[in-house]
DNA sequence: ATCGGGATAGCCT
DNA sequence: GGCTATCCCGATT
């Protein structure tokens, strides 16, 4: 793993303008970004490293599909770059909505890589192998001690933000995992992943 | 490969 | 109020 001489870094938020820009490239383009929590038991920072994107209106796979509006995807007709969170089962998942704006698009963070606040992480990922902390959706919250309670913030205010990053230059494309039942959408390549990066999720 | 957790949401009546 | 499905995970076979 690459050294990191932290303390020469900074933590730079990302601009609300960064979320401006098509579904796609900013799913591309979240990839490297690193998450950040300002949490009670310290600083918790993850890099992207997996993303999906769900293209709202005409994406069966979605929640908002159609243009489902409820309570659960209210935030996603919102301005880009608010947190969407939803449960699933014990889970909890974290979305950025993406533009345009009163388009419900959202970009799923499926992976991230493990930065800062690794003796946290572990105990919150209950001594489990390191590879595991991070490597799905529901396992990066855990790890990184995201809840509900941030749904409807904005990625670029404290406590949960994200920062500019590292540098990711070989980039693989795929179908997204999990949504088996979703008719044509299950083959739309909307998975982006850092290629061989060791935390990316395990498909089943 | 399968199963059940224990949390909503959304749709139905 | 009931029913069903879910952008998952961990344990168990």
């Amino acid at each position: 793993m690459k050294q990191r001489k932290w303390g020469l870094f900074k933590l730079n938020i990302v601009k609300r303008a960064f979320f401006y820009q098509p579904t796609l490239d900013l799913a591309k383009d979240l990839l490297g970004k690193y998450i950040v929590h300002e949490h009670s038991s310290g600083l918790l920072v993850g890099k992207i490293v997996e993303t999906e994107a769900y293209m709202g209106p005409e994406d069966r796979a979605a929640h908002s599909f159609g243009n489902r509006r409820t309570k659960r995807t209210e935030v996603m007709f919102g301005e880009p770059g608010l947190i969407y969170t939803y449960q699933m089962h014990t889970h909890t998942l974290i979305n950025v909505v993406a533009a345009p704006v009163d388009t419900p698009n959202a970009i799923l963070i499926r992976a991230v890589e493990p930065i800062e606040g690794l003796e946290q992480m572990k105990e919150f990922r209950k001594n489990q192998p390191m590879k595991q902390w991070t490597n799905g959706p529901g396992k990066l919250t855990k790890a990184l001690g995201i809840t509900m309670e941030s749904y409807g913030k904005h990625w670029t205010e404290k406590p949960l933000y994200m920062a500019e990053g590292e540098k990711v230059t070989a980039i693989s494309t795929g179908p997204r995992i999990g949504i088996e039942n979703s008719g044509e959408a299950v083959h739309y390549p909307y998975r982006f992943w850092e290629t061989d990066n060791p935390f990316v999720s395990k498909t089943r």
